[in-house]
DNA sequence: CCTCCATCGTTTGTATACAAATGATTTCTC
DNA sequence: GAGAAATCATTTGTATACAAACGATGGAGG
């Protein structure tokens, strides 16, 4: 039976199903959370990256601009667009270090802090919704998977 | 302990951790997938929606631009993008739908279908490759949990 | 047959993503 | 300690992503 199958996808064509790949998958998964996320974060203007940098500026306390892309996995450039909007708006304040010319330390500001305290507990129920479907089991066996893929 | 662990994190804070958050291990696991992709496709040029489009297009023959963009989990102002890059290259035709005037119907050219029988094939590689760090039985879990999340 | 509504493809504007190159600095190495 | 290599932040250029608004067309209902 599994045998058939293969042998009549191999004569038909090769058997590569869009729908059923990996990449497909992982794309659509990650559309439909943005979507979740721009939904139910309770900022409109706040994006799924920005977010990241605040919650994660917020636990580090004080980074640089580099280090803060490595903790949330941007880019320096990526990166650069992000802290941008997100000092345009007042979350985020800026100062050369003192030990490392090249780099600037970054920091939440007061509005920054408020932001994240606001918004971060948001973010279970954005989880929840995007797991919607599997059960307790389920979504600890799917995340432990992931995340050997990340 | 279970119980100690969640006052102790309820007191200090939200509990909230970037890294275990299935968006995030969702964008992680798909930019890796798009740098193996981008490493292994092939051909250089060539990104990963572009041979979503290229491959969704050679199993339907013809179909109307937005149709095309509905199979494959992209908008239409991506769609617009993408098609046009495609074009730019001769990889793919549009003729104006006949009995809708509305619509554009699209086809590859023989450029295009030499294209997707060259690099269809690493698809499965990369899929692979995308996988790899799971056995047989974890990666047909994994899909089937993330096919139901997509 | 005519108006309301949906769909089609397009454009504009904003926000990722990342390669590649840049100038300023720091670190490494001999 | 000087030259080489690495790191930092930035800029440029290309390619997604998607909301929103657009004009053109199509279909449905009265």
């Amino acid at each position: 039976m599994k045998r058939r199958a293969i042998a009549r996808e191999s004569a038909a064509g090769p058997g590569y199903v869009l729908e059923d790949q990996v990449g497909h998958l992982l794309r659509r998964a990650h559309q439909r959370h943005a979507a979740i996320f721009q939904d139910m974060i309770g900022d409109p203007q706040l994006t799924l990256l920005q977010f990241a940098a605040l919650v994660k500026l917020h636990d580090l306390g004080e980074v640089s601009q580099n280090e803060l892309g490595r903790r949330t996995a941007m880019d320096a450039a990526t990166m650069q667009g992000v802290i941008k909007r997100l000092r345009a708006r007042g979350l985020i304040d800026r100062k050369p270090d003192a030990q490392d010319r090249r780099r600037v330390v970054l920091s939440l500001t007061g509005d920054g802090r408020s932001l994240v305290a606001a918004v971060r507990p948001n973010g279970h129920a954005i989880t929840d919704e995007t797991l919607a479907g599997l059960d307790r089991a389920e979504r600890r066996s799917f995340l432990a998977l992931l995340k050997r893929l990340a």
